[in-house]
RNA sequence: GCCGCCUUGGCUCAGCUGGUAGAGCGGCUGAUUCGUAAUCAGCAGAUCGUCAGUUCAAAUCUGACAGGCGGCUCCA
């Protein structure tokens, strides 16, 4: 039969492998690097081993090259074996778990007595170099299940077993390379030389199947690559991602401060840091204005009972502070729905009055378990860029869809890439059929209309209600959720929120949760990585530093300091008594992005020689030249999305 | 909260198998007036996270606690 292959045709006796089919098309160079193919069978294609038998009505073959993504995943799941095989190798009582592939590696879980600490990785590794370097083929093997599992259960191997037991499957396969077997369904590289080019990254504890109340196991980070050239590409690139993360950043830059023995997971915003958070408040307020809403603000404490009503003592106490005031007992909020949702109730409300659209920076305390503090990224205090929207039901969809532009605009401003996903009913929830299914179709079609791609999240919705949540990524690809939208049918009806219809029947009100930054503190962090430090200039605290070369400038400088200050530039001076070199060093390194000097040459013509902090030289402006340079730079994000800022 | 690792001057880090601490940057003082990524010299600054224990002797060993880092779980 005829099969093509990139593009020629080839002819493949009845039987061949894989393998054997490629080998004819390729050169030997070529199907050196194959580690698995496509086979194409009307309107599918199935991944297989090379070792696979051709598929009867396949008609073409496609090559998966091992620098390729589907070939790189292929390796590192193969190379996970290859880690499993060491370590049984060198720690015989160890229990194999689990060993996918993820983005940028894999990882294998280990059930043993002692848990694996950075230092037993030499040995490992070693283990697994012997076996990449012996190229021990990958074969596959098909068994009953309980043929399979009796196997596994033979040699102790009790989780593969179980996981055995919830294939829903006559039979399963199975993949041995060298003198380790495992339950997998592959497929595999051809052999463990592929496994060469890899390193093992970090220890981590992981519980069974990801659930608190099972063992902990010991996890093993590891990735690999085509080549170790590849390999060595990837290291280099971890450090220099390394070197944007917002906490070294922040504190190099003078943005903000732990005190870890002060205050654990809550910020100290330094004079830098809050200048950035002022200026980004500012605008986000100024743009809800515009949208249509109306700020409020809530209290900081609100008496216990009130937590009891709202259901949030019930199911959310742990993660809130308490306090007692005289005889009463007090709940620092740690969300501002409550008071927003007494805002409302505190007149009657008509059908014309909505929707009611309250934003508040609300400053939040929640009690996060101490081992998932990170920066800004994750605190116990911060200040969500909150809002609840209360309308009646059938201006949901608009309003839901005005918060997704509201989030696109705010997106596109930075340039973020980001995750959206719709998260549905949990198993436990409140609330009517009729409700959430009104609520989730309301999310869609809002998300569907306003084009955005979208994944489901089956049953990850709030107990209250189905959400929309947007995730950004940090430096090193880590996900953090900001912008969240909740629909909420339950809270309303529990503080018996009412508008007068047109009817003049009560009516309850139906409530969006939303927030867009999310926490100023986590989007300030990912900001920060985002740029690297250097904020875009709208944003930066000090837009400009002026440099003397001798204190023969000093009078000039001065002069030029009062103009562009009049002009609304955040401008700061560097006089001191040393070369300009050291101080042209300084401002760049706090990535400042107009460094003016002023020498002889620029007392005598006026203004200064312009230099920006990527280390072009612009030459020499006057000063009312300059501030209008920075001012065009400072609007330039804002000319392509819908949103404006006035610089005052 | 759970698993592993870590915790030495403001920052970055040395300090080997136990004999009561070093450097660079930064700071201060002085000299230098020097044109686009570091001028030179001097000085100050740490009871080595906390609390116990072992020891004649602990930054170095043991334990508990606190905090940090990487994960897990959770989440903005």
């Amino acid at each position: 039969m005829d099969v093509r292959v990139e593009g020629q045709m080839v002819d493949a006796p009845a039987e061949a492998d894989l393998a054997a089919v490629l080998r004819k098309a390729l050169s030997g160079k070529k199907f050196k690097t194959v580690v698995a193919a496509r086979a194409v069978t009307g309107g599918e294609s199935l991944l297989l081993d090379l070792s696979a038998s051709l598929p009867d009505d396949c008609h073409e073959l496609i090559p998966v090259y091992a620098d390729s993504p589907e070939g790189l995943q292929l390796i590192r799941h193969s190379t996970a074996h290859v880690l499993a095989a060491a370590v049984k190798r060198l720690f015989p009582a160890a229990r194999v778990t689990i060993g996918p592939a993820i983005d940028n590696g894999f990882y294998y879980d280990f059930d043993v007595e002692r848990p694996f600490s950075s230092e037993d990785f030499p040995a490992i590794e070693a283990e697994m170099q012997k076996i990449a370097a012996a190229r021990e083929p990958f074969t596959r093997e098909v068994l009953p299940r309980a043929e399979a599992e009796a196997r596994f259960r033979g040699m102790g191997e009790t989780y593969k077993a179980e996981i055995i037991e919830g294939i829903d499957a006559d039979t399963v396969s199975l993949y041995t390379c060298g003198d380790f077997t495992d339950l997998c369904r592959g497929p595999h590289v051809p052999h463990t030389g592929f496994a060469a080019s890899a390193k093992l990254l970090s220890v981590a504890g992981a519980y069974w199947r990801g659930d608190e109340k099972n063992p902990m196991l010991s996890r093993i980070y590891g990735t690999a690559f085509a080549d170790d050239k590849a390999l060595a590409a990837y290291l280099r690139q971890m450090e220099e991602a390394k070197r944007r993360d917002h906490r070294k950043l922040g504190r190099e830059l003078h943005l903000f401060t732990f005190q870890e023995d002060v205050a654990p997971g809550m910020v100290f915003w330094l004079p830098k840091g809050m200048l950035v958070r002022a200026i980004l408040e500012d605008f986000w307020r100024k743009e809800h204005l515009k949208r249509g809403y109306d700020m409020v603000q809530g209290p900081q404490l609100l008496r216990v009972e009130t937590w009891q009503r709202s259901g949030h003592y019930d199911h959310y106490r742990e993660n809130m502070y308490f306090t007692q005031i005289e005889d009463d007992a007090y709940g620092i909020k740690p969300m501002n729905c409550i008071a927003h949702m007494l805002i409302y109730k505190n007149e009657l409300r008509s059908y014309r009055d909505l929707p009611q659209r309250y934003f508040e920076l609300g400053v939040v305390h929640r009690h996060e378990k101490s081992g998932v503090l990170h920066g800004l990224l994750r605190v116990r205090q911060f200040t969500q860029d909150d809002a609840h929207i209360l309308c009646a039901p059938d201006q949901l969809e608009g309003e839901i869809l005005d918060v997704i532009h509201l989030i696109r605009d705010l997106m596109n401003l930075f340039g973020f890439q980001y995750k959206v996903a719709i998260s549905t009913r949990p198993e436990s929830s409140i609330g009517t059929d009729e409700a959430w299914e009104l609520a989730t179709g309301a999310l869609i079609q809002a998300v569907e209309k306003a084009g955005l791609p979208y994944e489901i999240n089956e049953g990850d919705g709030a107990f209250y209600g189905p959400k929309i949540d947007v995730r950004l990524l940090d430096c090193i690809g880590r996900e953090w959720q900001c912008s969240t939208i909740q629909v909420d049918f339950t809270l309303p009806d529990r503080f018996d929120l009412n508008y007068v219809g047109q009817d003049g029947e009560r009516h309850r009100p139906v409530m969006v949760h939303r927030a867009i930054m999310g926490s100023l503190e986590r989007f300030i962090g990912v900001l920060i990585e985002q740029y690297a430090g250097a904020l875009p200039v709208w944003l930066a605290p000090e837009q400009a530093r002026l440099l003397t070369v001798t204190e023969a400038g000093d009078e000039a400088v001065l002069k030029l300091r009062d103009e562009l200050k009049a002009q609304g530039i955040r401008v700061a001076l560097d006089t001191r008594n040393e070369k300009l070199g050291f101080k042209v060093r300084e401002a760049q390194l706090a990535k400042v992005p107009y460094i003016l000097v002023v020498g002889e040459k620029e007392v005598q013509a006026g203004g200064a020689n312009v230099r920006l902090r990527n280390g072009d030289n612009l030459g020499l402006k006057s000063g009312g030249e300059i501030a209008a340079l920075i001012r065009a730079d400072a609007e330039e994000p804002f000319k392509q999305g819908g949103m404006r800022y006035s610089f005052a």
